[in-house]
DNA sequence: TGATACATACATACATGAATGTATGTAAAG
DNA sequence: CTTTACATACATTCATGTATGTATGTATCA
């Protein structure tokens, strides 16, 4: 065929993105092929070596281009921490953050790519390298959060700050992994996330109306 | 080679799904071959496929054989829950399961296996309707025992007994998960599952001395 | 302003390796 | 003597990477 102009193939390039993320979803990353990834944005193998070295390359361009927000998401919750009045801030948060993932399509598709359907093994390879440092980004910053808030007082000071968040971040994990696993859902984080992430956020305040039992 | 005893044939036959389980954490299912398998336990394809009809087939025995505690730890929750005491009781026992999953080999094995290695999809093939069949009898087992409790008076009447269960069933996957996840460890739950688990327990528990906070 | 040269954005064709499933061979157990 | 418990050999499929073809956009220069 013919070259396109420059937005033209930036256009290619998202709806490469997109097909690919549908199918990592739809089929699997092992068994979906570049060949069924070029057929489904209606392209050939060629385009996608074009703008991809290989599936693993087209995996971190989807994180780059998908998972910006949820960066944004877990970097501003430092800020939230050191509000005026933190407890509520930093609720307020990790509702937005929960939120976000289950509710924009960009963050659900590769949440649900990374956390389903990519295989994390002991010798890890670059993909995976790649993958678990975004995810130490991430933690990294709940992790001074949660710093922030036990140097403010508002936490229960007989667990690690960093152990509350390595905790809270597990139990995300779960809910939304739950949440987004094939089938019929068992839990709608939509609707019960809020009470099921502050059973976990009572329980970790300390202070004056921190709890509610 | 030569034909070997029945005991012998099922010495191969852990053999081969030793050396599997071992290839799956290392370097992932869908890049383990069955020639691996075979050659790792010091065999050929040919006892693999004696033994198996395919990978599936060997992820499906693997389940089989490793996981039997792991359903009897899930079907003896109801019967804590109907205990004398039912909190303590069934505290202990999600204690107990825990511990289970984290120090016996054989269950750390599966579960590794199915949390990390295995693709779930939306077009799903028999071996993920598999899993997640037995999945769901975990659970049922779970919602089963928080159904006793609210029955017994001793949950917070807000939410649900099935949401609560779910919310448990989620926390305890992601710290599992966490825990298992290959690199250095975030999480020692052989250290902290205890607490990070009460954490949830507590302020899921009404009636007096149940929250600690 | 129009012709030319080069780079871009793919499509197509090819070579290769690798994993699978099956078919067959075989030696010992029962 | 038959079946078991494998090993070996074979055929096929299939995904990958690369090499090449090609038509067009775009910059350059006169």
């Amino acid at each position: 065929m013919a070259r396109k102009t420059k937005e033209d193939a930036e256009r290619t390039y998202h709806a490469l993105l997109d097909a690919a993320a549908e199918l990592f979803i739809r089929q699997g990353v092992s068994r979906t092929t570049l060949s069924d990834i070029a057929h489904e944005a209606g392209l050939t193998r060629g385009a996608v070596y074009w703008h991809f070295r290989n599936k693993d390359s087209v995996i971190e361009a989807l994180w780059a281009r998908n998972a910006r927000r949820l960066q944004e998401a877990f970097e501003q919750l430092e800020t939230h921490a050191r509000a005026a009045d933190p407890v509520p801030a930093f609720r307020q948060a990790i509702h937005a953050l929960i939120r976000r993932v289950v509710e924009e399509p960009e963050l659900g598709q590769i949440t649900r790519i990374v956390m389903h359907v990519v295989e994390f093994t002991d010798e890890q390879n670059a993909l995976q390298r790649f993958l678990n440092d975004r995810r130490d980004i991430l933690h990294d910053h709940m992790r001074a959060a949660f710093e922030i808030l036990g140097q403010r007082g508002v936490l229960r000071n007989d667990l690690s700050p960093s152990l509350l968040a390595e905790g809270l971040l597990a139990y995300i994990y779960g809910l939304v992994h739950s949440d987004f696993s094939p089938g019929e859902p068992v839990i709608d984080l939509a609707r019960n996330g809020r009470a099921l992430i502050d059973l976990y956020l009572d329980s970790i305040f300390s202070g004056p109306g921190a709890c509610v039992c």
